[in-house]
DNA sequence: TATTTATGGTACTACTCAGTACCAAACGTC
DNA sequence: GACGTTTGGTACTGAGTAGTACCATAAATA
């Protein structure tokens, strides 16, 4: 049951424009205020083709959202593993975890799927699961590889997880969807970060001062 | 400059009536999806008193939203100070805070506003100051009050009372807010009040072991 | 009880916008 | 280069809704 028609190059590449536009718009105006003429206006082509593609509405909000879930999903990938020293290597994710959740589009992107979230309950699932926990699953690994490998205190890698990430996080992201335009100092993030890792490392009974940074 | 004139008790009692039911409204179908009709519908009274009393539609939405915001602040409040051993008076903030935060009511107030943020950049000032910050600012108070006792080791009450609630909050907020109808469970939510608690203790150099709980 | 003020109800206006129909033109395929 | 598909543009429909005008009425105040 494959595709047997090839798909027209157009076809992808309105597909592609009318998202983007869509995206920008909706970020901006929210859903309902968002009307399918400004999406055509400046992505170019007619609502013809927008039916076409999405059915109705709804569709394009659709595809929206999962172009959102997909983007932070490998904007999330970017938590490689690393084989610095512990407390290095915990710095390092939480820096770039703090970087990719205090991301302008992040949270925009949260702001918009969170608001329709009583009418497309299936895109809460799918953004929560695919998009927000690509980043803990990463992370709670890492702790499970450590603590295998003798470097930290046996438990719960999942657990470890939630806190390490909640201790990152804080509140910084309700905080920034709750504020517009406004973004939290890079050097308060940094010594956030190094102050929320040592609690973590002292909670879990290691003394950061006798760590290798 | 005070009132001159008495305010007619009809006009409270009206003006309750419509902000409550908005309220109820706005949470199930969104500001876009109310209209002024299924207020007055539900709410009684005319599109007239609306207009009389809010201005327009926008001033319904603002007059919900400092309303939710003060309901959350009352609740906040709950957050009473506690005479309680540490260990277990943090425990009791613990299980406070989180009841009050996975509330439906407070999971749904929080869609709504956040999902407006961006046409009512004041209201989220409001919210997020006089609302969610309630709660922290109690706790920190009781940590500057713990450092001066000798019961917690000096330092920062404020950056204490952060990754206090963050520890205990960790991401229950945004998983309820991304999730219809779901709600954590009691005891899993007791257990992890149990397991943030030690984990911020030990990270402050105290041992929950040894605390009179 | 008389006066003032807020309210209810209805009808109306003006507008916006989702969704549809249709045809000609552009583009991809073979 | 001919054929078939996708697209652009425009115009139309129909539903829904914010906001207004007006008047009779009910309630508060004095």
């Amino acid at each position: 049951m494959q595709d047997t028609k090839k798909i027209d190059p157009r076809t992808v590449k309105r597909r592609e424009a009318i998202i983007a536009t869509a995206r920008e718009l909706f970020c901006e105006h929210g859903l309902a205020g968002t009307t399918l003429e400004m999406i055509t206006a400046e992505a170019g082509g007619s609502r013809r083709t927008i039916y076409e593609l999405f059915g109705n509405k709804d569709g394009v909000f659709e595809a929206v959202i999962r172009d959102c879930t997909g983007r932070i999903t490998s904007v999330m990938s970017d938590l490689e593993m690393s084989d610095l020293p512990l407390r290095a290597a915990l710095i390092h994710y939480g820096e770039t975890l703090m970087t990719l959740l205090t991301m302008p589009d992040t949270i925009r992107y949260m702001r918009l799927f969170l608001a329709e979230v009583p009418r497309f309950p299936k895109l809460g699932k799918v953004f929560y699961e695919s998009g927000l926990m690509t980043g803990r699953r990463y992370i709670a690994s890492y702790f499970e590889r450590q603590m295998a490998e003798g470097n930290f205190p046996k438990g719960n890698p999942w657990q470890a997880a939630v806190f390490f990430s909640s201790l990152i996080k804080a509140d910084y992201d309700i905080r920034q969807m709750s504020y517009i335009d406004w973004e939290p100092q890079e050097k308060d993030l940094r010594s956030h970060v190094i102050a929320a890792v040592d609690m973590f490392l002292r909670g879990h009974g290691l003394d950061p001062e006798k760590m290798t940074s």
